[in-house]
DNA sequence: ACCTGAACACCGTTCAAGT
DNA sequence: ACCTGAACACCGTTCAAGT
């Protein structure tokens, strides 16, 4: 039994996206396993495997458009704002990263579950998504370093963006020890955003 | 057929615990699995469950002796040197924080790993771990604040923190964007906190 | 050519039944 | 009282066999 061809390769392939997509957001990365996709879009569990040439590839997909998201959200005019100093729209994309976080939640945590097998290298399309997102950290630091001080620049966005994600990732999985009682993390982004502004010029870097 | 009664209650607990630790080390988390486990003590999988509510419980008992370890390494002489600057210890810190988590990769990663049910609210005994590492590097900027600065001086260890784990987390996950070529972890935490420190002091902090 | 569905080798968890 | 092992409800992946 055999051949339903309902669907193009492509549509298939569209059918078996949009399906993953929607199960992760209802029931998190959990929600998404070869079998209830299947189920989900009326077609047997070896289908997917014309398409996809392992579940571990869906998922990077699926991340994939979680980046694509994301970088529109980082490389939106909210916080590249021409009227704005750069530390205001720094302490902006902060807030949007968090707010992405909070809002796209199963997909968020998904981009960091490392479950999956060993180290295996990213490969190179995904790592250019992974590289945008700094890109636009980048832009508002670059007026504040002089065109010999790239690399020191490039460090700068480096360390902000991992820091922030840091401040995020530890509030939002609970390995944050609480502070007052409440969730500090807008002000203790800010802090570091200022703080780390303040001392960026004049410390010192490693050469290479 | 049953009862061998060849460990006590006690003695089986240390030996599931023994034995899931090896496993992790082994082959990651994904080898620690309850019919593994069952194989490798020589017991049936039910077993576990006469010890141990659920896996993840264990999970979480394998987390624990990761994070005592962890703790040893923070709190210890080598970044608490009365004869170094606070400055010098917090680098040492960050630097024992990275061989940490590559030396004992594994476990290291298990710690973030968040594919469990949900966002269930940590347990005390388990936050309380999770608190002292904190601690230790609070230990190491107290001096640098006035005893009515103390809530900044908090939240600057949980930056702090943040930020490294951040730097190394990234960096460790093939997340952070080649700089040169090679990891520029090392350089990019001095950098951060000879930054961070400058400008802590200076920097405001939003009044709760 | 495309899809199925059974099969293989696994999971976590439960629980009646044995000793 | 303690442990077993079969059972239940799942996994990802493969592939001979049907249309």
């Amino acid at each position: 039994m055999a051949r339903r061809k309902d669907h193009t390769r492509e549509e298939l392939k569209n059918l078996i996206l949009e399906m993953s997509w929607r199960l992760v957001g209802k029931e998190g990365p959990q929600g998404l396993t070869a079998r209830r996709l299947a189920d989900a879009i009326g077609y047997a569990p070896g289908t997917i495997y014309n398409v996809f040439p392992s579940m571990d590839a869906l998922y990077l997909q699926v991340n994939a458009r979680t980046l694509d998201l994301l970088h529109g959200v980082l490389a939106s005019p909210a916080c590249h704002d021409a009227k704005k100093t750069p530390v205001q729209n720094m302490k902006k994309m902060a807030q949007l990263y968090r707010s992405f976080a909070q809002d796209m939640r199963p997909y968020w945590l998904m981009l960091f579950s490392h479950d999956l097998p060993e180290t295996r290298e990213v490969e190179p399309w995904y790592q250019e998504k992974i590289d945008r997102l700094f890109t636009s950290l980048e832009i508002l630091l670059a007026p504040t370093f002089s065109g010999k001080q790239q690399r020191k620049m490039k460090m700068a966005a480096r360390i902000l963006w991992a820091s922030t994600h840091g401040l995020c990732f530890l509030e939002e999985t609970g390995k944050m020890p609480k502070l007052d009682g409440e969730s500090a993390f807008e002000s203790m982004a800010n802090y570091l955003i200022d703080s780390f502004v303040i001392g960026m010029k004049t410390a010192p870097v490693a050469q290479e």
